[in-house]
DNA sequence: ACCGCTGTGTTAACACCATAGTACAATAAT
DNA sequence: ATTATTGTACTATGGTGTTAACACAGCGGT
């Protein structure tokens, strides 16, 4: 991962690891990773990595065993209520920001289909398989 | 304008500000307002504006006559390019994100009409004017 | 009982962001 | 010449993010 969006490293930990719930990819029940280790994978701090998991857990997406671990919720409706927020949320701040640069409807689309043949094709040749969590 | 994306405010300044040249609402060789009048508009501190606007002249979109004011660029071309990178960029973060979320195309398709209905909707409710700039 | 794992808390240090306030140089208008 | 306006520079302060290096509490396996 790279963290040069400008927000907080830990908030963008939270979310991308928000994705990985709501994708599925992190099963429902399944133990996480420990702090430390989770830290040394993505190269960040203890410290933040420990308030990346914190802001999950407060959403309910993950809660903690005192010593055995943090798991993923097994809230299915959550997950699927995540999932379906996540994807409003962001497709209404592209749609607003493309929006504001003039583009149409039209324009998004077209962007959109390209950019997914872009992303399918690079899936495509690196298949590399994510070790996270 | 709303601050909560976790950027420095500078940044999201910039950026905003770019769409508005990109769109063609900052006519080139338009002069904006000064920065001192900009900060009250905005509701930031004129060093934040400063940063902002500093940060565009890096990117040659303005450029400053030493006690006139700053202007919008007249290189048309520059100008399109911004649009088309900033759309690529744009969509690119989406579709990168969504197709994390574990969304399809379909999805991502049906959620950007929806999306594209509701803003056009409020637009239409809330005929205000932007006097910024 | 001991050791190792877990999460958690604390302290300190450093950097960046945002704000406030002040000051200065250069031009335009009067 | 004087005044107002422009951009720019500087200091200082408070808040937050990131990292580092510790220490502690609770549970499991040996």
């Amino acid at each position: 991962m790279d963290f040069n969006s400008g927000a907080p490293i830990y908030s963008q930990i939270s979310e991308y690891i928000k994705r990985r719930i709501a994708s599925g990819e992190l099963h429902p029940g399944d133990k996480v990773m420990a702090v430390r280790e989770l830290a040394v994978e993505m190269g960040v701090n203890p410290n933040t990595m420990q308030k990346a998991l914190a802001a999950l857990e407060h959403d309910r997406l993950l809660y903690t065993e005192r010593t055995s671990g943090r798991f993923v919720t097994s809230d299915i409706e959550l997950i699927e209520k995540l999932k379906l927020d996540m994807l409003e949320k962001e497709t209404f701040r592209y749609v607003t920001t493309v929006n504001e640069l003039g583009c149409s409807r039209e324009d998004a689309r077209t962007a959109l289909d390209r950019n997914f043949n872009r992303l399918k094709g690079e899936e495509k040749e690196s298949c590399q398989q994510k070790e996270y969590l």
